[in-house]
DNA sequence: ATAGGGTCCGTACCATGGTACAGAGTCAAG
DNA sequence: CTTGACTCTGTACCATGGTACGGACCCTAT
C-alpha cells in the first residue's frame, strides 16, 4: 500500500484564503516559527512557494487555540510539542488553560448578566433609572 | 435635609490600591478622559490631587467593562452617557456586547471541550492518540 | 534640617498581534 | 509582448493598553 504524496499546490495566497486570514498574517506566523516557509519551486513555477493539507492544519489550529486564548508564543510550543509527542507538558498546557478560560467563562457570564440588567432597566421610556456606572456592582 | 460633602481624602496611591491598578494605570486613565483630574489642594495639603468614592466607582466600572470586552474608547462613551442619560445610546451599546459575549462565550466553551478532550486523550502513558493538532476539530 | 516616601508632569518605552509598503521578480491571458 | 495579478523579501508602521523614568516638589518623622 503506497502512502499517498503530500500535495502542496497552493500558493500562499489560496492557503491564506482557507485559512480565513490575510497573506501579511501567513508570513507573520512564518516569522515567528509557527508555520514553515517550504523552499522555492524549481522548473514550471520557478521562485513561487507552495503549500498544502499540512500548512492548512497548522494555520488552522492557530487560529482555534488563539480563540482559546493561548499566545502565539505557548502556540509555538504546543507545535513543538505536536511534534515530540511531550504528553505530559501538553496535559498541563491544556490543563492551564482549562482552568484560565472556566475563570473567564465565569467572568464573561457575570457581565452579561450586568449587561441584560442594564438594558432592561435602561427601557426607552425615560422612566425608572439608567444605572451605567453600577450595572457591574449587582 | 442636608446632601453630604462628596469627601475627597484618598491620594492617588490609595485610589489605585483601592480599585487594584497601579498609579500609572490611574494616570494613563485620566489622560484618556476615563477619570477626573482633580484640583491640586490648597492649605493644608498644598500640591497634592485628592480622590474619594466618586473616583473609585468610576475605576472600578472601568474595569468591569474592560472585563465586559469594551475598550476604552467604548468605556469613555458609556461614562458620557451616564452623565447625558442617553438610554437608547446605552441600550444599543449594552445589547451589542451582549450578542458579542454570547459569541464569544460559546467559543471559550467550544476551546474548552476540544482542551478537555486533549487532556483526556493525551494520558501520561504513552498509549493512545495525543493529537494536539486536530485537538480542536471535533 | 534632612532623609525617605509619596506626588506631579512630561515623555519615552514596551508587548502583542498584526498590517502596510517598496521594489523586484514571475506567470498567464489577451 | 504587454498588462495585470500575484509572489517574495525586508523593513516600517500601527492600535491597544499600559509601564517606566527623570527631575521637581512636598510632607512627615527622626
Amino acid at each position: 500500500m503506497v502512502q499517498s504524496q503530500a500535495v502542496s499546490h497552493w500558493t500562499i495566497g489560496k492557503l491564506a484564503e482557507a485559512g480565513g486570514v490575510g497573506v501579511e498574517t501567513v508570513r507573520y506566523y512564518q516569522r515567528r516559527g509557527l508555520l514553515p516557509t517550504p523552499a522555492r519551486g524549481g522548473g514550471p513555477d520557478a521562485g513561487v512557494r507552495r503549500y498544502g493539507e499540512g500548512e492548512l492544519r497548522r494555520l488552522r489550529f492557530i487560529r482555534s487555540a488563539q480563540a482559546a486564548g493561548f499566545t502565539l508564543e505557548e502556540i509555538g510550543e504546543l507545535l513543538d510539542l505536536d511534534a515530540t509527542d511531550d504528553r505530559a507538558r501538553a496535559r498541563e498546557l491544556a490543563q492551564a488553560r482549562i482552568a484560565a478560560l472556566d475563570v473567564k467563562i465565569a467572568e464573561l457570564v457575570q457581565a452579561r448578566e450586568g449587561l441584560a440588567r442594564l438594558a432592561r432597566e435602561c427601557g426607552s421610556g425615560s422612566a425608572g433609572p439608567c444605572p451605567i456606572l453600577t450595572a457591574f456592582e449587582g
